[in-house]
RNA sequence: GGGCGCUUAGCUCAGCUGGAAGAGCGCCGCCCUUACAAGGCGGUGGUCGGGGGUUCGAGUCCCUCAGCGCCCA
């Protein structure tokens, strides 16, 4: 036995973690079957985010469970994933080295970075851009494992994975062609949440409304053969020249009568119907409004279920498009009209229209101010605009009631922890309007696996896939040919092309437990390990990744891709504000580690609820460090007694000590039924109650005893317990605090604490009394508070202590009456059965109390 | 507009199936006690958001209102 001198926790983060790499201790055993393993998908962090408390705070909680998990005599399979796929690292690669991807470029392998960007913006091939992409991603992964390793997460960091690394790539690729040969996966040409800076689709589940300035503009319409003229209210009359009929609520009378009927545009004079729509609402505005190609997802709605045309003016880049609209029967002016705006923003074109307006005398009074919710792309800066392109969508029961019914069944069969956070799931399935768009106008991400022919005419046809083997997986169809075509043949009449697109992050990450299983790949691993057990994550993302992962598991295995989710709660700045890289209000976790320490800091994070808000607490975190040196010290003072008594229950035979068993049994059960439930945070609390209670009331009552002041049975009795219930507390703690549980487990024992089996509680038990050390542990206080008062030290003697009691309790009390005279220096205690409870101290030197 | 969660001591929060209001921090006081002074011991502190109801009994169950946060439309 080897107990330092001064115990400290300085240090204990780098040796333990070092020794547990060493030692393979968390090693997954992959002999071990299917019912004997726990198996996790672990959350893949961002690697291009910043390194926040937030990312730190769910993980501790999984961490803690995991460790829980594996004492209890599973098999933890816990990999590590990176999530260095998608826009964020385009981003930061941008902006780090000052590049832009041009994919119209050639490889260039020569090419070197340069240290940090310049002021103009280098263009890159598609390839340099993506080396570009790995090798920053490579650095930000190795900085998030030496802070996973410093906090202390058990992870087998041989199971490691990247979503943008070949095995995800196969993965998501599989995946994808069997969505497609199933019918599940489809192309369609359609109109398109289009995001103008970044030049991508946008998926429902990236979307957010956001309230911006906007005014009401009032539009003067004209009727033909002496019809009344129509006034509209718009906020975007800009998309005048795209207006392709007015519309009104079916029963509106005041409009009825013109349904059918055409009117004039304003400054182009274009023929639009007037048409009747439930959608239309008859108290916003006139009533009226214009339905332009596309203003916003009504108009897309009105579109397609009043069979109009179209008259797109919206391009791509967010300027208007150069091509003039067909105005029809329009003036002859129209045109010339037109190219004015050509090439304009939306603002700069509105800017420009309201005054044509102005000009005409089409404009009613002067625009109204309004603020109004308007759709972003989550990580865009300008409003969402609506193009037609050519996309992928993967069937999510969005238009299919059978197929949403079955996916709200298989989320109500998933054990969501807390439950409550189901309904976040049910109101996102039940507010699905549109399938999932999987395919991203971007570069940094898996690829379609697919190309298509080129007609003898030079025309792609892209209703012929040529798709590959899954065996040749991942393929990159911008370098890879489809068989039996030669890379010459690519862009050619006769030959192919390669999808252009790529894959949404979530289409991978949708795929992080069959991934991480080896589906596919690994039959075996994937055998004992999937269906997983748990999916850890945070709240924000059930609609992205919980779902869509529900999604291809039941797509894919007809079954859930794990049994239990549990959900974290949101860390907030101490104002009380969702902690965000963009409110720059982050606090990074790396100070308060070095401060307070790795396992201060988990316990403050566990101090956190499952599915609870939490605030980054320094003082939380001084009572984990503080929490932790008592427990250095009163192991280091419980092992320097124990001389060589081992934990042996059959030599606790004083009474008090099978009360502190029986309690100690109580707290094992206590915290098993909690860690069953996954609430790590009362098992922490329940355990750290009960030690304060050992230290300061059964440590104190047995320390005189354990001495040997009492003979050798007793002495005995004292060291044996005193075993136990630190054997006990070591492994309690060790889910929650490891690094310190470890240490003082090394004290004394052999082997990880982390690897030692979880406390069962004794059966046995037969008519204790627990009452011994409740009440001693009472009467003990009473006679601390009395000196306290008397302003006298604790050592200070006491003549007498009179305890008025009840039977039961005073017989629980007589038990244990030598050890409370010797911890409370009483020279004589008296007790005396009456009603109620009363405890009367007369101190030797000094007034009675 | 619909839904979910929250509102308990100065602060951060616990209080599950209804049975005498809790913890930690803070604050005040005491104690250099051979495990621990970057400690320990003791004390102070609350109309449980407002209103109504069920019950012998409500922080806990029901209704309602208000404020905060989040999700969805």
């Amino acid at each position: 036995m080897q107990i330092p001198e001064k115990p400290s926790l300085d240090g204990l983060e780098d040796k333990w973690a070092g020794r547990w790499q060493a030692d393979g201790t968390f090693r997954f055993d992959r002999s071990r079957p299917r019912g004997a393993v726990y198996s996790i998908d672990t959350p893949p962090p961002t690697v291009s985010g910043s390194l926040h408390m937030g990312s730190l705070f769910g993980y501790v909680h999984t961490d803690a469970i995991a460790r829980y998990q594996r004492m209890a005599g599973r098999e933890v399979f816990y990999p590590m994933g990176w999530d260095d796929n998608g826009l964020p690292t385009e981003r930061r690669v941008q902006n780090y080295f000052g590049v832009l991807c041009d994919p119209s470029l050639p490889y260039d392998p020569s090419f070197e970075p340069p240290e940090r960007a310049g002021d103009e913006p280098i263009h890159l091939p598609r390839k340099n851009f993506v080396e570009l992409c790995l090798h920053l991603t490579a650095e930000d992964e190795q900085a998030f494992e030496r802070l996973w390793r410093r906090v202390g997460l058990s992870v087998d960091w041989e199971l490691t994975y990247t979503t943008i690394g070949d095995d995800a790539q196969r993965v998501a690729q599989r995946a994808f062609l069997r969505n497609l040969e199933r019918g599940e996966a489809y192309q369609a040409e359609a109109p398109t949440l289009w995001d103008v800076d970044f030049r991508t689709a946008v998926a429902q589940a990236e979307l957010e409304d956001r309230e911006v300035g906007g005014a009401y503009h009032a539009l003067r319409f004209h009727g033909l053969d002496g019809a009344d003229d129509l006034v509209i209210e718009t906020t975007r009359p800009e998309l005048l020249p795209a207006c392709v009929a007015l519309v009104a609520h079916p029963d509106d009378t005041r409009y009825r009568h013109r349904f059918g009927h055409d009117v004039r545009t304003p400054i182009f004079g274009a023929l639009v119907p007037v048409l009747g729509h439930p959608l239309a609402d008859p108290d916003k505005g006139s009533g009226i409004a214009m339905i332009c190609t596309f203003g916003d997802t009504t108009d897309v709605v009105w579109w397609r279920e009043l069979d109009l045309p179209t008259r797109s003016v919206m391009g791509r880049d967010g300027r208007f498009l150069a091509d003039v609209p067909d105005f029809g029967e329009a003036d002859d002016a129209a045109g010339s009209r037109y190219a004015e705006l050509a090439g304009r923003t939306a603002k700069q074109a509105q800017r420009r229209i309201v005054e044509m307006l102005i000009q005409s005398g089409e404009l009613v009074g002067e625009p109204e101010p309004i603020t109004h919710p308007v759709k972003f792309y989550e990580r865009g800066e300008r409003p969402l605009e609506i193009v037609t392109s050519r996309q992928w969508y993967i069937r999510n029961g969005a238009r299919d009631l059978e197929r949403r019914a079955r996916l709200l069944e298989h989320g109500r069969e998933l054990e969501w922890h807390p439950a409550h956070m189901l309904s976040r799931y049910e109101s996102w399935v039940e507010g699905l309007n549109t399938d999932w768009l999987v395919s991203r106008q971007r570069f940094f991400g898996v690829p379609f696996p697919l190309w298509y022919p080129v007609r003898a005419d030079g025309e792609v046809d892209f209703d012929r896939r040529l798709v590959p083997a899954e065996e040749r997986l991942p393929v990159d169809p911008s370098s890879d040919v489809p068989d039996g075509f030669e890379e010459s043949q690519r862009g050619r009449p006769g030959g192919f092309v390669g999808d252009p697109d790529v894959m949404d992050t979530w289409a991978t990450s949708s795929l992080t437990p069959q991934i991480a299983t080896g589906w596919e790949t690994d039959p075996d691993l994937f055998g004992r390990t999937f269906p997983m057990d748990l999916r850890p994550q945070g709240p924000e993302i059930i609609r992205t990744w919980l779902f869509a992962t529900l999604l291809r598991s039941t797509l894919e295995h007809g079954t859930l891709p794990w049994t239990h989710a549990t959900i974290n709660g949101w860390i907030l700045d101490p104002d009380r504000k969702k902690m965000s890289k963009s409110k720059g209000n982050v606090v990074t976790p790396i100070g308060v580690l070095e401060k307070f320490g790795s396992d201060a800091v988990r316990y403050w994070a566990l101090n956190g609820r499952p599915g609870v808000d939490i605030v980054p607490d320094e003082a939380q975190m001084k009572v984990g460090r503080r929490l932790a040196i008592k427990l250095l010290n009163a192991s280091k003072f419980v092992l320097g007694v124990l001389g060589d008594t081992g934990g042996d229950r059959t030599l606790v035979t004083e009474p008090i000590d099978r009360a502190m068993l029986a309690e100690l049994d109580e707290l094992v059960a206590g915290a098993t039924e909690e860690f069953t439930a996954y609430d790590y945070s009362r098992a922490l609390e329940r355990t750290e109650r009960f030690f304060w209670g050992f230290c300061d009331d059964y440590l104190e009552l047995v320390k005189n005893r354990a001495y040997g002041s009492a003979g050798d049975g007793p002495t005995t009795s004292a060291r044996a317990t005193l075993a136990v219930v630190l054997d006990a507390l070591h492994r309690l703690f060790a889910p929650h605090l490891p690094f310190v549980a470890e240490e003082v487990w090394s004290w004394w024992q052999s082997g990880s604490v982390h690897r030692a089996a979880w406390p069962e509680a004794a059966v046995e038990i037969e008519a204790t009394d627990v009452e011994v050390f409740r009440v001693a542990a009472e009467v003990l206080g009473m006679i601390r508070k009395a000196k306290s008062e008397a302003q006298q030290s604790m050592r200070a003697d006491v003549a007498r202590v009179t305890v008025t009691v009840a039977a039961p309790r005073r017989a629980a009390l007589e038990a244990a009456a030598a050890d409370v005279r010797e911890a409370g220096r009483v020279a004589e205690l008296v007790t005396v059965e009456g009603d109620g409870f009363s405890v009367v101290v007369e101190l030797a030197d000094g007034p009675e109390a």
